[in-house]
DNA sequence: TAACATGATTTGGA
DNA sequence: TCCAAATCATGTTA
């Protein structure tokens, strides 16, 4: 009690922080001031501040009685106060320049990322489009609808994942904000903390949550990276072609073995017949003509079937077409022209063999084929502009030639060509490229109808 | 399950 | 940018 009377004896009249504070206390001033002089308070206040020091010095039960005495003085709130400002003009003073610190550059890529995403932001749709461009990136149209909704469900347990492990964090950054205030405050009443530190206090764990934040966005987003990874990789999720697009793309291949190099709107055209992309198109000719070359022997039957195919086609479309011609029917000019695959269905290469053999010398009675000149000339007369009718009036004198090899092989003639041949790659010349693959078809073939999609110009 | 078939990718050249 | 060639990776078949 002998301290904390002194304490009291000390604060007596001492102006703090601007409050003029009179002295009740009828104990004379320490050192034989009379407290009315300036140099007298400044001892005073240095005598408080002193005692303040050294109560860490004294054991604790002194301390505890100090402390309390401290608490007790009536002028404590005045001198807090002041401790408070002094604190906020010196250290806190550095903390604060760094608080305006502007908004992490990594952590705005990512939350971007994520709403990019469909991981952060709103969840319908989300991830549709990222999902959309990897279905047209993979080029199928019919499987895509399987692998989009699992590419979606993974992302929405991705999704799901971190907006509970997003929670989680929140909600122990606000607990512990929670708890660290309470302290704070707590503390306040024994140590100089005002207000504003505590907010500080509070956004200095808000920076250390969000940098833990920023951990699990980052993990998402690599998840996200992944899963997209494997989604698009084209290569894990090949499927073979459709049969009725592989016979799509084998008919114009064989049917331009002399210069098997769609043009971009045939690719575009078989595109679409085939249900691929045009890119598709391009990788299945590459691959088609890289493989013919290296092995024609292999696809030699392959071609007499679509050669074949080809012809009767062509020989069939003749047939109408000499019909048409003969009934005067200008209106339907390419109704010659519509076969469908159907209409042509044969077992195997020989049973073909011998049809066209039958249609080419008569011996079946069914119409014997004009020349080619005569039949380009019907062909030309016909001038169909669909992708079909085009490729047999410019492929007739082809076909035709093909249609010679094959009665000569059927007869036991040899064309000189060399081995046994049903089908001549006519196409190849000795270097092992396409004769023609420089020039255009349309160039050197006068077979090529004016409407024909197949100019390969771009060769 | 190995061998083959096939669609996609990579690389280098023109 | 397109193509040839080599290669990869997956699908199909015996």
């Amino acid at each position: 009690m002998d301290e904390q009377a002194r304490i009291m004896q000390a604060l007596g009249g001492v102006s703090l922080a601007g409050h003029s504070v009179q002295g009740g206390m009828a104990l004379p001033p320490p050192h034989g001031h009379d407290g009315s002089d300036g140099d007298g308070r400044k001892q005073d206040i240095g005598d408080i501040l002193h005692q303040i020091m050294t109560i860490t010095d004294q054991s604790l039960d002194e301390a505890q009685a100090k402390k309390h005495g401290l608490n007790c003085h009536r002028m404590k709130p005045a001198l807090f106060s002041v401790l408070c400002e002094i604190k906020e003009k010196t250290g806190l003073s550095i903390r604060g320049a760094q608080e305006e610190d502007p908004p992490d550059p990594q952590l705005m890529r990512l939350d971007n990322m994520l709403l990019a995403e469909g991981v952060s932001g709103p969840e319908k749709g989300g991830g549709s489009a990222a999902a959309a461009a990897a279905a047209a990136a993979s080029g199928g149209a019919s499987d895509n609808s399987i692998e989009h909704s699992d590419y979606r469900a993974k992302l929405t347990q991705i999704r799901q994942i971190y907006h509970t492990e997003l929670e989680k964090y929140e909600q122990a950054c606000n607990e512990f904000t929670t708890h660290v205030m309470n302290l704070l405050r707590e503390q306040s009443r024994t140590r100089p903390i005002s207000p504003k530190e505590i907010e500080r206090m509070v956004g200095i764990i808000h920076r250390k949550f969000s940098s833990i934040q920023m951990q699990l966005k980052q993990s998402t987003c690599e998840a996200v990276m992944i899963l997209r990874s494997r989604f698009l990789d084209a290569r894990r999720k090949r499927r073979n072609f459709s049969k009725q697009a592989t016979e799509i793309l084998n008919e114009y291949f064989y049917s331009h073995l002399s210069n098997p190099y769609p043009s971009e709107e045939a690719k575009e055209e078989l595109a679409k017949k085939c249900s691929i992309t045009v890119s598709q198109v391009s990788n299945w000719f590459g691959n088609k003509r890289i493989r013919y070359k290296k092995n024609i022997g292999k696809f030699q039957e392959e071609a007499n079937l679509y050669a074949a195919k080809t012809a009767v086609n062509a020989a069939h479309a003749a047939a109408a077409a000499v019909q048409n011609s003969q009934t005067n029917s200008p209106t339907t000019p390419n109704s010659g022209f519509q076969m469908k695959d159907e209409e042509f269905q044969l077992d195997s290469a020989e049973n073909k063999n011998s049809l066209l053999t039958n249609m080419f010398t008569g011996s079946s009675g069914s119409f014997n084929l004009p020349d080619s000149g005569a039949m380009f000339m019907s062909m030309q007369s016909l001038n169909g502009d669909s992708y079909q009718g085009a490729q047999v009036g410019a492929n007739v004198q082809s076909q035709v030639d093909t249609l010679r090899h094959v009665i000569s092989q059927t007869a036991g003639y040899s064309d000189g060509l060399g081995g046994n041949s049903i089908y001549s790659p006519h196409g190849l010349n000795a270097n092992g490229g396409w004769q023609d693959a420089t020039t255009p078809s349309s160039v050197i073939s006068p077979t090529e109808g004016p409407g024909s999609v197949h100019s390969d110009t771009s060769n």
